[in-house]
DNA sequence: AATTCGCTCTATCTAAAGATAGAGCCGCGC
DNA sequence: GCGCGGCTCTATCTTTAGATAGAGCGAATT
């Protein structure tokens, strides 16, 4: 049989060990291969220039500039490419925002290797590959009110322990307008309080602690 | 040369990716050797009872049964058993349970392979492995007052968005007694209101949101 | 041009949170 | 036995949060 091309992918996450782990399961099988591997996006970015895989494995949590960040930066330069993004576990946020930046897949690390696998030929071959829990949550998103750019403002405010306020000050608005912000959140949270407010957007992707 | 005893090692890890890469890296080097693998606790004590390896490498976040519960069995079955935790990232609490559960060793995964193998080697040597800037976090945790198991309970409630007096009605007590433990934990952590707690609390491990 | 939506603000009101200062009870360790 | 610390409770007080019901403005969309 005639050596057919393999197809070549990029591996992009932080962690060693992972990246270990991902070469090795893409090795294993017969049509793929591992040209590149970056432990950031920029790095991922430059491997992607260099490279030109035909598939990139993106973590989204990374330091300097993260797996979405990256996604966008790979499809603006190459509209396309083809990017398999992968995470523990986050909240639908970030789901949400890899997809809309153009990622073909959406994969869980504890997932078995073999539907990586899978999902690495599929979207190769043009296909996307969502899960269909994380489907039924996308749809349900969109059902959900959005939260404004401003409301996640004060929701990290919220969370930093600021009284109204205080929030008022440091958005230089009054605290009559914290509080419609506050009551605006809880709603479209479903929160019963500020406190809930801010467990339920940290679930969700919306806010992160650091 | 004569083939040397190699060391045993045990990998548990509920991501497969994980196991892979941690299997490839233990198999590059000439004196180590993986001889088992599991994906939760439970399999781990399993795997310990019917492999006795000479070093078990446990992350701390699995379902069913965490790494800190299976360390603690391991080590009760076999009280020279080597245990070395591994973790993404969690407050200073895993670490402190980790390691007064017995484990001889505490490593982040973002660390480098080679710092992996170096911990190994040391362990089984019989040797502590923490890195200077856990062992920085421990020392100031001896040093801050404790948190009560009641203030946990007290700080899992609130952060389900429980008033004072509804978290009294769950624990059968008053809400003046409520509000004496929300006080006390704001002094012990720091913080300026009860979502603050939160935050510091998930933070440092304290609580967990599920 | 009209509508929608986010942001802003006002005002009032009730409920809850947080601060303070007590005190009694119980289990543990010295 | 004694002290210590955690848990419980009482009482009062001030501050804040949250609910409700408005309204004006600007930008983007239709």
């Amino acid at each position: 049989m005639a050596p057919a091309k393999k197809i070549r992918a990029l591996v992009v996450d932080d962690h060693a060990v992972v990246r270990m782990g991902l070469v090795g399961l893409l090795h294993s099988e017969a049509d793929l291969q591992c040209v590149g591997e970056a432990d950031d996006g920029h790095a991922a970015l430059e491997q992607f220039r260099k490279l030109r895989p035909d598939v990139t494995l993106m973590d989204l949590r990374m330091p300097v500039m993260g797996g979405v960040e990256a996604t966008r930066a790979i499809l603006a330069e190459d509209p396309a490419a083809r990017v398999i993004v992968l995470t523990t576990y986050d909240g639908d946020e970030e789901i949400f925002r890899a997809l809309e930046a153009g990622a073909r897949a959406y994969l869980l690390k504890n997932m078995l290797g073999q539907d990586l696998v899978t999902a690495v030929r599929t979207v190769h071959g043009g296909g996307h590959h969502i899960p269909p829990a994380i489907a039924v949550r996308l749809a349900e998103r969109l059902q959900r009110s959005q939260i404004s750019a401003r409301e996640i403002e004060v929701l990290n405010l919220i969370a930093k322990g600021l009284s109204n306020k205080r929030i008022g000050d440091a958005l230089s608005v009054t605290e009559g307008t914290v509080k419609t912000h506050v009551i605006n959140i809880l709603g479209k949270l479903g929160a019963d309080d500020r406190t809930q407010a801010v467990t339920i957007a940290i679930r969700r992707g919306l806010i992160r602690l650091e």
